[in-house]
DNA sequence: CATCTGACGACCG
DNA sequence: GCGGTCGCCAGAT
């Protein structure tokens, strides 16, 4: 599976605007949902210049486990993102994928056969 | 090939 | 608002 069409995404949101995971599956309509979301963020290739800190539960709220939420926050706040609790300020924050056809993500028709 | 494991979220009590 | 269950499905073991 190529998580390609979500890296993409993610590469666009702006510095200090944030995306949640389920938006995130809803706007490339990733078969499974926010799940899907997650496990592409999961995936994320560090050194690529991914600001994977800028996806984050619904509510604003960092799911990740440590020690990656602490940088998520710490990066966060970086940016001038508010974070109370856990949670970003969604209110302000949220980005949403504008114009620009977002890429969709397409499921592969057949699978390789064994 | 069988099972387990989640960077989720909707639902329910 | 909080915790438990369930659907979802790709990777890891």
């Amino acid at each position: 599976m190529s998580w390609d069409p979500v890296f993409r995404l993610v590469q666009r949101i702006p510095r200090g605007r944030v995306l949640t995971y389920g938006a995130l599956a809803k706007a490339l309509r990733l078969p499974g949902g926010a799940r899907s979301a997650g496990r592409a963020m999961a995936a994320t290739p560090s050194g690529k210049g991914i600001p994977w800190h800028r996806v984050v539960g619904e509510h604003g709220k960092i799911l990740i486990r440590e020690p990656y939420a602490s940088l998520q926050r710490r990066l966060l706040e970086s940016e001038g993102i508010t974070i109370i609790e856990s949670r970003a300020d969604l209110k302000r924050h949220l980005w949403k994928p504008s114009k620009k056809s977002p890429p969709k993500y397409r499921t592969p028709k057949k699978r390789i056969q064994r």
